[in-house]
DNA sequence: AACCCTATTGTATAAATATGCATAGATGAA
DNA sequence: TTCATCTATGCATATTTATACAATAGGGTT
């Protein structure tokens, strides 16, 4: 498919910046950026990037990327134009979390371009929140979002 | 009982020496050496060492010990100390305040933790807004946040 | 002794993960 | 075009792994 390489890529991203503890668990925050796909193939790909499911000092499993280590033929590419690492709504609220340092940059691009739905955003470091205008669906705001923000 | 450090042991070096593919396996290998216990125990076990099982290259998986890093010498788990000063809630979000400087640190402390009832947080310099996720009540956070970071 | 607490384990089962098989789209050769 | 082939994927399910619960054993304490 035209997007498994996209997929690969938020996998990579998503995992270095969240403790993720099961496919399933990852597949929703998949889902939630637009990515269609079942457990079946996020078990594959986990195998392919070699993901290893770990047990963390929390007595929790978490899901860890190979460290660092780009597994050579990697080159450069990678990290160009998105730092947006997922996007959860809570009421009217939405909460997007980016790449550490990516927060703000965003969130202005955001602010200037969904003045119709998002009546404020406030940004930390890798953590955007966003209030939603009342009335507007999260979906909308979703949508709208998938749109100005693509390369997921 | 008595062997179960001798039992850790054993996992370690045969971890360390060879390929094992499974708990099953590994299990086999251990019953092997006259050790008695069944997958449930190993499977605790193995989460105590915090092995990891991680794709191989060669299209199967592997047990491996986390490389290096006794990681014995842990102390304590609990956050001792402590800049959180209070802790208030209203509707979907709660709003913590800490000692000056401590909001960015406790509140990543708080993104590692729960992430099964906070969809993020933003903080300031002396104050941390939590989003909680849909579902998630007041008590519920309150509860699992003191038990992570404790004495108020 | 009687009681309580903690650690360890097995049993049974839930939960999570991997994969055999079938299918659909893509590519290319004849 | 038509056939062969290859990749990517879903579905259903086998396999594997984690865990709730109950039982047991070993300390301590009173």
């Amino acid at each position: 498919m035209k997007n498994k390489s996209e997929r690969l890529e938020a996998i990579r991203t998503l995992l270095t910046a969240e403790q993720v503890g099961s496919q399933e668990e990852l597949l929703q925050k998949l889902v939630a950026l637009g990515f269609d796909l079942t457990q079946a193939t996020l078990s594959r790909d986990l195998k392919l990037l070699k993901v290893m499911k770990a047990p963390g000092n929390d007595g929790r499993y978490v899901y860890v990327m190979p460290n660092s280590v780009p597994s050579a033929p990697d080159a450069g590419e990678a990290f160009s134009i998105n730092g947006l690492v997922s996007l959860e709504f809570s009421g009217n609220l939405a909460v997007a979390k980016t790449r550490p340092g990516f927060a703000n940059g965003i969130a202005s691009i955001i602010d200037e371009h969904l003045p119709q739905s998002i009546i404020g955003t406030i940004a930390g470091d890798d953590t955007i929140l966003m209030v939603l205008k009342e009335g507007v669906t999260q979906i909308e705001v979703k949508n709208t979002l998938l749109k100005i923000i693509p390369a997921f």
